[in-house]
DNA sequence: GATGAATGAGGCTTCATTCAT
DNA sequence: GATGAATGAAGCCTCATTCAT
């Protein structure tokens, strides 16, 4: 059936970028890889860019759904946030190889990446959403400053977490740790600011 | 002269990966950001693969040296280990992107490739050695057991080094501090094993 | 010589499209009839469409100062105007499996093609200044009306003339020539009308 | 019902290849405007060379038709052959962008290629045929000398008229008049020589 | 030693054609 | 008969590498 091209093909070639590179896997192997001729990929993906970009944004939409389920335990704010941004890092961590993708062609200009981009925007959006959600009790329950937009506030945490990823895997030892980003955002984001 | 030339043309592909990749850079570009002909890279380095090992592992050397100075500081043997742990985690974080070229062609087996492995094999063999020494050290204080080899232990710390930094890299948040690492080293391979 | 090669490849790019066409004839059989590489060809020319391009445009030149060197002869205006339609008539009859590529591409907004139609348009200008400039001796000697841009004469003219080769080609026997073009076009644009 | 779809399948490409060429045309296209599948175009022509031929040499019997039912008018015989040639030349020249799916592969030698050129000359026959009976009247009335078959001076003239619109569309201006070639033709074809 | 034009293997992609449903 | 997903041959193009100057 349709689908199971479509997700072996995806599995094929997820199983091949593990441990070698976008430019390691050529169509060739993972068209069989995934049992299928040459052809087939594009009758599924337009090019091999989309393919691993499709590879690299599937699951985003569950990240969001354990993101939003998460929204409404019981633990107290500070918890939540943490955990909320340990399950986003964890993510992404585990999706490195496969981000490589989208940010190799972050920086290019040309025809159809542009096109990528807005694409990736879009599928980040959701995400965004959900920690500005969350951050949004923060307000509610007076922890966080409530004079600055809550989707600013989710971008920022978001952008740290992204440097500290960057670092830990570029730089050298002394990372900081989750906590200390969270704790970092709260207080540079906290309510009650010298009142 | 000769060494300036070799040291440009490293400098410039040094730069040019930073962020890209061995696929992303050319030897055209890494030419003229050396402001050499294409025709002098291959003077220089035998090929691609080449230039990029000897990017990787240059800086070796210096990193034997140091652990070789360490080996002789005052501080007790357990602080000297994690000192030295710490040191070449942070020598292969640094140096990642350029690592890539050798992992990648790790899993080849055409002709030229293997080669490169036995060579690095060879690049790597004092660091090993580095290790065994300071190891050594600790048989003779009586801190490691002293019925395997140092070499193998060595090897073995190295390895879990090595694991750690992978999973670090691709798998969640849940990290194995170094201490823990060098604990457990410790632990395992422990002399006065109950005795 | 570098000169050789470029020229050697139009040469062989040249004889091929006489009776094929664009698609029938590729890169590697113009590599091998130039007896060069398939690499060289990228080496002279960025791609298969500039190459052709390039084919189709060269001796535009040519017949500028070919159109230029007549504009001063001794002959009554109408017949040096019907001198060089013919020239130009001829020009394009002869180049007409050339200008395929051209044309081909004429619809298409896609990117990079873009490009391709701005610098035809560079590349006409000449010709239809020239045929201006012959123009304006008209209006000089009182045969062509002066309330019309001559530019805008031009290419009148020049489209006339292609509508009339075209027709010649698609449709069938009651070609007009050209010297009824021309008639039909001192008449239109005939000074001293009727007064 | 079958024709119909036969048919709109015919209409269609003949649509397509207007302005634009055999390979600029897919059959993806040819069958999405046609309204039916791929996979049905196979059903109606063994293959893309099939369709268009059929397209090219559609029309064949008509001016076949055409040609016998101007053979008996009253002309006098100069003129009626004349009025035939312009029919002939006119059909031609209307049918340039198709014929030249057949002049294309008139070159080849390849496997298939072979058979589809036999068909052509079968499909042409009734034409000279057609042509060698209105020269035959020419013999009867002593026009045209009866030496040499009329079906030899049939594909004469014919070959005579091809090469006029070949040189009409690739060379320069000076084209021979339809009326220039049958003169030449029925003078050098002419009886009572010399005699 | 230095240069860069020339080379050609190998990658991505298109599209005519087949065949199971 | 009709369909369209699957196929794979063949084309365009890149880029590591060589070699005559």
């Amino acid at each position: 059936m349709a689908k199971d091209k479509r997700s072996a093909i995806l599995r094929a070639a997820e199983e091949m970028v593990r441990g070698r590179g976008y430019h390691e896997v050529t169509m060739e192997e993972v068209a069989r890889a995934a049992h299928v001729s040459k052809g087939t990929l594009y009758t599924y993906f337009r090019d091999k860019d989309e393919l691993f970009f499709q590879l690299a944004t599937e699951g985003f939409e569950e990240l969001c759904e354990l993101l939003r389920s998460q929204s409404c335990d019981e633990l107290p704010f500070r918890e939540r946030l943490l955990g909320i941004c340990r399950q986003i890092s964890s993510f992404f961590r585990r999706r490195k190889p496969l981000m490589r993708v989208v940010s190799e062609h972050e920086g290019r200009t040309a025809g159809l990446r542009r096109e990528m981009r807005s694409r990736w925007k879009q599928k980040r959006l959701p995400m965004v959403q959900a920690v500005a959600a969350i951050i949004e009790q923060g307000v509610t329950g007076g922890q966080v400053r409530s004079d600055v937009p809550t989707a600013a506030l989710a971008e920022l945490l978001l952008g740290t977490l992204r440097a500290r990823g960057r670092r830990m895997q570029e730089e050298g030892e002394e990372l900081l740790s989750i906590e200390s980003v969270v704790e970092v955002f709260l207080n540079g984001a906290g309510g009650a600011r010298g009142s």
